[in-house]
DNA sequence: TGAGTTCGTGGGAACGTTACCACGGAGATT
DNA sequence: AATCTCCGTGGTAACGTTCCCACGAACTCA
């Protein structure tokens, strides 16, 4: 149907020299004199000359392309992500071949072959927990995302500083009176939820508080995980206003929506603090108090270190990006109320 | 660093064959003894053989790529359609190139054109709306999705059911009792607000209703844009209930935000019907009820499409999926309280 | 039994580009 | 003036696969 696509061949026939030479002044080589590249590059306008990527990749063992995988585009935090990397990966003129596993172990596999049959030259992956192995064997340049990237010290990665991440969330909640707030995480099996873990005890002592006996709960990281969590914290017994620290901003609108079945009201009778950023948070009523992470940012950077480490650079290493606070409304401010509270709550 | 990748050379070697014949064994062609097959099936596992995509792209001319452009990934229900797409090429072993568009038309151009070198087998595009001569040009097969679709009805496409959808609105607010709503559109630029116009006047007619007299208000597709069409709304002069049917969730959401700020409750006072189905949808207070677009199966059923295209067999034509109502908490039911209002509004 | 047919196999070309090497001319150096 | 160096150029090989054609063996049918 279509006609045949004009090769380089062509361009340097129409301009009257070699193909090595228009070549050259394709590629933008300097060994060659101003004139014959115009005349190759005008001739290359004329004939309607686009480089095949596909034969450039079979010479040179460059093929422009990059892998990206991730849990899954539709969760909006990692959207934000791929958004990122899409970008920074355009401006060099790169493209991106995106792919969501799931979380599961068989579609990382499959992804990380095809992007090596693919012959990407390098990828950007948030590992499954347990791919160790899979890793080991990608055989190309790569860059982990995500906080599962503690996993492996070795590789280059980039993800969100969760240690400082914490702190912000902690800050905020004591700043604002909340000295004992529970806490609502995901699943043990995932690394991310030991680091939040270990940066909260880390405070907790800091503050003289018993880690020990703040109330917390699991559950998997959607609005559900986060709800029927709630749930189960909303039957402890307590005393007083309760403050919620979510380890995701999906179940911390999982816990707005229980506190609102179980008759309560947010921030009025429970405080809640989310994690992420996700634009879901905007709108929500009220609105989500959370500490962001730099979704875009990250891909962003994550691209960078690839391309370090394509070049055969790896100089980046760990790369930790801050994350920030955005006060919304469902943090009640108890420290106006009750000037003096302190460490006491808990223990009743 | 990393060694030299086997070839199918060395696979033959190992086999004992010529690569054309371990060729054959690797592809699943038909005129071997089972018996060879067998033995370079062996040899390509036991030297760790992955095909060259790109070396069988640049003989065969397919590569197995396929590109995607949509306006934006990060919004959720591109990321739906995203999802889709890339799920069914997996199926069928093919990976996705993502790119995102922001509606401007040079962004579009340049990745059409990265497609192009690329070689990808063929393209789903969400086309910015003046765009038909990049499209005309492009030189691959496509096939189109969302509603622009309809601006070329030459080629395949795969869109929601904008009729149907607007349709299955418009019933659900007559049924509980808001025989005259307002209208949040979005910019007069895009396509799918005269879609949505079209349709939405042909059922005022069948209702003996005067759209003219509805309110109407425009804005961007985003929440600010459905808070601001809304506060303009809130300002005209109304009796009774306001209900809205906005074009879009994001705006739905902003325009509760607006309802909420004006000190007015959703849904005693102010009544508001979405349009997509984005999960954000579901956190709000109250819960947003919507008309939910198929993003996911649009996005399979454009591959679907793709496939045919690229086969040389466009059967499909225009395909439109059906949209269906999600009910949830922004829709006062009036057909109690007034049990005979009709089309009485609007006028006074 | 001889000719025609089928089938599995192997060799070589081709896809479009870049890497490499050799060549010749102009300018610099002795 | 002769040699050396540098630079632009052109030819050729190579990347890894599939396509095409030719060859020989086995098998069928007259």
């Amino acid at each position: 149907m279509q006609r045949r696509r004009p090769t380089i061949i062509d361009v340097a026939r129409k301009a009257g020299v070699s193909k090595s030479t228009a070549g050259r002044a394709l590629s933008g080589a300097s060994n060659i004199t101003d004139e014959a590249r115009e005349r190759v590059l005008e001739a290359a306008r004329a004939v309607g000359y686009e480089r095949n990527d596909l034969a450039v990749g079979m010479r040179s063992g460059r093929t422009g392309l990059l892998g990206l995988v991730i849990p899954d585009i539709t969760n909006p935090f990692w959207a934000e992500v791929a958004r990122g990397a899409q970008d920074r990966a355009a401006e060099n003129g790169t493209s991106l071949l995106v792919f969501s596993s799931d979380w599961d172990h068989g579609r990382e596999a499959s992804h990380l072959r095809a992007l090596r049959q693919a012959r990407v030259d390098g990828a950007i992956i948030n590992p499954v927990a347990d791919s160790f192995d899979d890793l080991d064997r990608f055989g190309l340049p790569f860059v982990l995302i995500g906080s599962s990237a503690e996993r492996f010290p070795a590789n280059s990665s980039v993800g969100s500083d969760i240690a400082q991440a914490v702190r912000l969330g902690m800050d905020h909640l004591v700043s604002k009176g909340h000295h004992a707030p529970a806490l609502i995480l995901g699943p043990k099996s995932r690394i991310a939820r030991a680091r939040f873990l270990r940066t909260f005890h880390e405070h907790c002592v800091e503050r003289d508080i018993d880690p020990a006996a703040l109330p917390m709960e699991d559950g998997e990281y959607t609005v559900e995980g986060g709800r029927t969590a709630m749930m189960r914290l909303l039957e402890r017994d307590r005393v007083g206003h309760l403050a919620v620290f979510a380890a995701n901003d999906l179940m911390a609108l999982g816990a707005m929506v229980a506190v609102r079945e179980a008759g309560l009201r947010c921030p009025e009778d429970v405080s809640i603090l989310g994690f992420d950023g996700i634009p879901a948070g905007a709108f929500s009523w009220p609105g989500l108090t959370t500490v962001a992470k730099p979704g875009r940012e990250i891909g962003v950077r994550a691209v960078d270190c690839l391309f370090d480490e394509i070049a055969g650079r790896p100089e980046h290493g760990r790369v930790f990006m801050p994350c920030r606070l955005i006060e919304r409304g469902s943090l009640a401010d108890l420290s106006l109320d009750q000037p003096r509270r302190a460490a006491s709550s808990g223990r009743g």
